[in-house]
DNA sequence: TCTCGGCTACTCGAAATCGAGTATTAGCTT
DNA sequence: AAGCTAATACTCGATTTCGAGTAGCCGAGA
């Protein structure tokens, strides 16, 4: 909530990673990959650099050494601060205590779900569940493998959280799909009805909002006022 | 996957409202709000505006007219294009048919469990369930009020799917707090001695990493060769 | 009649973001 | 001994992103 000075989630690992010991930028990209660190937090060499920058400008880091190797490129070791550490608990604080909005490609597009013909939609959704199994199976994978090795869990609990989340999306799409398939899902009869006018009228999808009771029948008067302009028809605001 | 001209998640929001009719961008805006699709896309006026213009240089969009009201900002009218009909259908497809790797803030904290010693951690998930049962809380009333108005799932399955995921995300916090609570999560009893003896010893925690055995006995030996340099428990596989 | 806050409709620029590119060396094969 | 690939360790700059600012209009209340 509070506006951090460096606010990439990259800047958090470059702390976390600090606070063990110093290292050179590449080192702390290396060493976030071996630990699967990149599954959670987005690595991207473009802003780990800007990002390294940017944390020693406000004085969350600084440099402790520069080292020369034959004639590579200089690797500039970098130590945390006590502003650092502060700055990092601060955010562990608020990452584990404070829910924050957040937006995920899916939604977005169930936002649209009915720009595209009920069967389409399906086919889609089936080709998403596809893929999400094939995830949670190599999930599932990884994570057999680091109970094989003893591995204990405290060290990777943010991977079980990725897979009940996948776990829950492939459940929800799977569910979907079936109503839609079945038209249990309120309004899409509605839907599924507009898509074959739209083909065998060939009129244009906008038009069947101008006039749903001409297209549908007067069971659907309520789309006159309600969609496209849900909560607020012209004439008077509606209460939320 | 492919890479959009125009990558923003806004841009498709703004050319689904402009298949529907033309409109300014501040309508858009609003249209969006009214219909809550806000909280499936991230909204902002600095993004929308630059987003207008990148989509318009680009042919999806195109300037049909430009009002000005007395003295009031003009307001320029947009419409669609064929070519951003066809770019809005391939991201729709896009985003129900292929899961994308996200990030999410919560995944992140976890990443970085042990930073911070287990007492704590279970308070700050406690925090989070509560302001997480306020959310769902409200996301349910507005579910039941969509209902009461029998406006139609098919307008706001995407608010179905967040529910679903914030009810996930409550149920895993809920489980792992206690689990940390009774030390049932591995690596726990571990993670507990060593803050106790950061407290009572006043060494550092990074020390206890360097010589495991001669604080926690030889049942953690594994320590020495697995964290923090974790070998590769995930040998990824490589498909495409 | 004045004024005050809220809505309308953008504008601006500093900062962040990201992928692709670069240059060096180590280790391996042929 | 030459060539090749992979790894190392960054650099660059074209976009993008975003929050804060601005300025006119409108209606309600004092």
């Amino acid at each position: 909530m509070v506006k951090r000075k460096v606010a990439n989630p990259l800047a958090f690992a470059v702390l976390g990673s600090l606070a063990e010991r110093p290292m050179h930028p590449y080192e702390i990209s290396t060493m976030l990959k071996s630990r699967g660190k990149d599954l959670s937090i987005k690595l991207n060499y473009g802003s780990l650099y800007s990002v390294v920058a940017a944390l020693e400008k406000h004085g969350f880091i600084e440099a402790v050494e520069t080292l020369r190797d034959g004639n590579r490129p200089e690797r500039t070791v970098y130590d945390i601060t006590e502003a650092g550490r502060l700055e990092f608990q601060d955010w562990l604080t608020e990452l584990l205590g404070t829910p924050e909005k957040e937006f995920s490609q899916l939604e977005a597009g169930l936002a649209y779900l009915p720009a595209f013909p009920p069967d389409r939609v399906v086919e889609l959704l089936d080709q998403r569940i596809t893929a999400l199994e094939a995830e949670i199976a190599e999930v599932e994978g990884a994570h057999a493998s680091m109970e094989a090795i003893k591995f204990p869990r405290v060290f990777w609990v943010e991977s079980e959280l990725r897979l009940a989340l996948l776990k829950t999306q492939a459940d929800f799409v799977r569910q979907l799909a079936k109503e839609i398939r079945s038209d249990e899902l309120e309004g899409s009869v509605f839907w599924r009805k507009g898509y074959e006018l739209v083909e065998t009228l060939g009129i244009k999808p906008a038009d069947l909002f101008k006039d749903p009771v001409k297209y549908f029948g007067e069971e659907f008067t309520w789309m006159q006022a309600m969609p496209p302009e849900v909560g607020a028809p012209e004439p008077k605001p509606e209460p939320k």
